[in-house]
DNA sequence: GACTGTTTCAAACCTACGTTTCAAACACCG
DNA sequence: CGGTGTTTGAAACGTAGGTTTGAAACAGTC
């Protein structure tokens, strides 16, 4: 297998293409032309389009749940509780340890997260929370216990919001980076934008609630 | 004019429909006989689809833009800064009196908002930027003058982390907060978010920046 | 009431898409 | 080498979309 086989070569072209377009607006036709294999492939070896979609986030999210799962195992086992910042940074290292296939990955697999929240894919929005639900609001959970202060209702729309940052500025990262050098001079990579994000956060979700809409 | 004009009953049409399923989504077929005038209506009034959603925007947009400018206009005659809450508080204000059409439009609003900046509408962009860019700006130019320790960097990239929060949650609006209520018990309105995000928004921005890249 | 510009309507056009089909090519095994 | 299951290929199918068309309806004006 020197040349990587058909079903790859379809991932390949359609993670990027997704990423850049979005879903609806790639075409199968794009996707097989560009991964240099028959229309046909696709429903052949996935069976439909919506298929082809869930199996491109399969192929990079079930490697990273799965090491981020184990590292929660770990601090259980060890009955640690890192504060804010430190849960922070278990899931930017997680993301900067996913082994990239190409040079800029994180980029692309965060340009899908944001679609997945965004775009308008009932089933993979479903398979998603099917899928890796449990290993996510277990991470949040150990997250919340940072800040055990926080009233349950700040909790659940701190989570959003921080999600928020996370996804939007990761998935116009390339346009953003391409701005901020452009305009202002700033030389970030990927990995300074994470960086720059955990402080942020932990202040935020650190902040004292003054809105309490029952009273 | 008993009858809103045809041109009105697609805008109305067409806005809730797109910020319920995106651009590419929604077929002038469907926003036409939810509207209950002629398919070529849209073609005759706006041109094309793009003109039509790029004039759905502006519907919304010019108004809400032009009051927020003269909100700045009076603070900068004043000489006055308000602290950050205040700052963002303003926006809030001006979001929360934009006019409703309809009981939930600043959700609709909000989302479509969203969309704006996450689906792949290349000339819904440029239109944005080169209509409103200027008061965009404007904007966050007195929101970081009430954080002026920051560096440039961090200015740059907490942007679109508040950004980022604010597109994200509020254009998911109607589904967290039915999640919020069945979930948690949680009983809030539209305007009881963004109230939370204040607090959230301004400890992020004044947070410590602990990364800094170049040295 | 005929003239003129505007708006509506039904129908058609054309393109692009996801999917299906079926024969050819291939790979493995006895 | 013949046979069998798998994969690829070119072509076609059916549908849904944005856009165009040309005639009919309407509105205002002299």
């Amino acid at each position: 297998m020197a040349q990587p086989s058909t079903v790859e070569r379809i991932l390949d072209s359609a993670e990027l293409l997704f990423a850049e377009h979005g879903f609806a607006e790639t075409s199968l036709r794009t996707i097989t032309s560009q991964a240099g294999v028959n229309l046909a492939a696709v429903n052949y070896h996935f069976g439909s389009k919506k298929a082809l979609i869930q199996a491109v986030f399969a192929r990079f999210l079930d490697p990273f749940m799965a090491g981020l799962d184990e590292s929660l195992d770990e601090l259980t086992e060890m009955n640690e509780q890192p504060d804010l910042e430190g849960v922070l940074e278990i899931l930017v290292d997680h993301i900067l340890a996913a082994k990239p296939r190409r040079p800029d990955d994180i980029s692309i697999f965060m340009r899908l997260m944001g679609l997945a929240f965004t775009q308008s894919q009932g089933h993979l929005k479903r398979y998603l929370t099917e899928t890796y639900g449990k290993v996510f609001s277990r991470y949040f959970e150990l997250l919340f216990t940072a800040c055990p202060d926080l009233p349950t209702a700040d909790k659940f729309w701190r989570t959003y919001f921080i999600l928020g940052s996370a996804v939007f500025s990761m998935s116009g990262a390339d346009t953003l980076l391409a701005m901020a050098k452009r305009d202002y001079d700033i030389d970030d990579s990927l990995e300074a934008i994470m960086r720059r994000m955990v402080p942020f956060m932990a202040a935020g979700l650190r902040a004292h609630a003054t809105y309490d809409s029952g009273r």
